[in-house]
DNA sequence: ATTCCAGTGTGACAAATGTCACACCCATTA
DNA sequence: TAATGGGTGTGACATTTGTCACACTGGAAT
């Protein structure tokens, strides 16, 4: 479990930063390694939210009820991804949101403490932690532009194309419910947009 | 100018640190004052954008034109706000936003490099954009909430009440865009809002 | 094999939103 | 004063998207 973390932490810095035995421990003995079943909730609406969690197995979606009961959701999470409530995590306040595994996972989990203390001591990590954000900046900032310019078939291309790995994983209606569109709309755009390219 | 900017930090980071003279006049160096013009723009699309803009006085509009030709307003800027591209700052490549004054401005600019060399020099800066980036990742995460969960008479509302400074000071076509409905749309809300204001 | 359930497809219709055209208002400027 | 330009409102209509209902499928569990 710790394994792909590993490979991860020198991939996602590029091997620019060596990742020492001595480091490697240190890593291990801040993180808890966690098993979470199909349908098991890693996170509930109105909890405190102070973890970061790495996903070295399984699938997660992290959604929000609004006030009609409808689902919505905010983000996945498969191998090699992080989860969490960001906002519950910087404001200390209850999150508003789920997190749900999609199937049978297992995640590495630190408090964000931890996570600070690990970062002053492991350069690798604190490296680790700034990429992070930094990806996560452009995606967000993308994720908007892809809500406010594109129709529901734009955002259902963007999709595919930006996230292959989850879109095939996860359920046709969850796809929609992340786009912000209907599962029917989604599956009329599935229709045409395989017709026109059978034609092609 | 400078005046805003120091009442800013020391509101930012809710007067945790002190910020010595001496400190300041480390700021005063690295930051670049700078008039835009009405219409003028800070970054066009394609050029890199290795600079935050602290806003002291004036509007902005920081948006992309889509194949369309049709603009989608991504960001407003007003007094104490930031703006310049994220990810062109990181990625180092071309951007592809442009930002634009709506109104006769002042700006404090820094490039990115300047900005580390201060973040180690004075602390008080230091926790400043480590606020600033929290606040922003919480604002994204909202405006993502909102455009895949809202309507459009929902978008609007939720615009007024989070962003009331703006609401008042720009043209309701570009909150139109920032929100990504039609001008029409958006005109036609605010009758039936306002109708049903007048009511109650 | 049967049942159950989650996921998907789809038809009919309603509602929301977009498109286009044109009118109007108001502040600025020639 | 007249002309101009930016911003807004709105009517008529087209298109997109949502809603609701029901059918179908395939895999998992019994």
């Amino acid at each position: 479990m710790f394994e792909v973390f590993r490979t991860y932490i020198l991939n996602k810095i590029n091997h620019s930063i060596p990742l020492s035995d001595r480091d490697f421990v240190l890593i291990q003995q801040k993180f808890q390694p966690k098993k979470i079943r199909k349908k098991q909730y890693l996170l509930q609406e109105g909890e405190l939210s102070l973890h970061r969690c790495f996903v070295c197995k399984g699938c997660f979606r992290m959604f929000r009820v609004d006030d009609k009961g409808q689902e919505h959701i905010f983000q996945f999470a498969i191998e090699n991804w992080w989860t969490g409530d960001r906002e519950s995590l910087i404001s200390g306040k209850g999150s508003k949101y789920n997190i749900e595994a999609l199937e049978d996972s297992e995640i590495l989990i630190i408090t964000e403490e931890a996570m600070n203390e690990l970062k002053e001591a492991v350069p690798a990590i604190k490296l680790m932690v700034q990429y992070i954000s930094q990806n996560n900046v452009i995606a967000t900032q993308n994720r908007i532009h892809a809500a406010i310019s594109y129709s529901a078939e734009e955002k259902y291309l963007d999709f595919m194309k930006t996230y292959p790995d989850i879109f095939k994983r996860v359920p046709q209606q969850m796809i929609a419910s992340y786009l912000g569109i209907t599962r029917e709309t989604l599956s009329r755009i599935r229709k045409q947009t395989t017709f026109s390219n059978s034609k092609i």
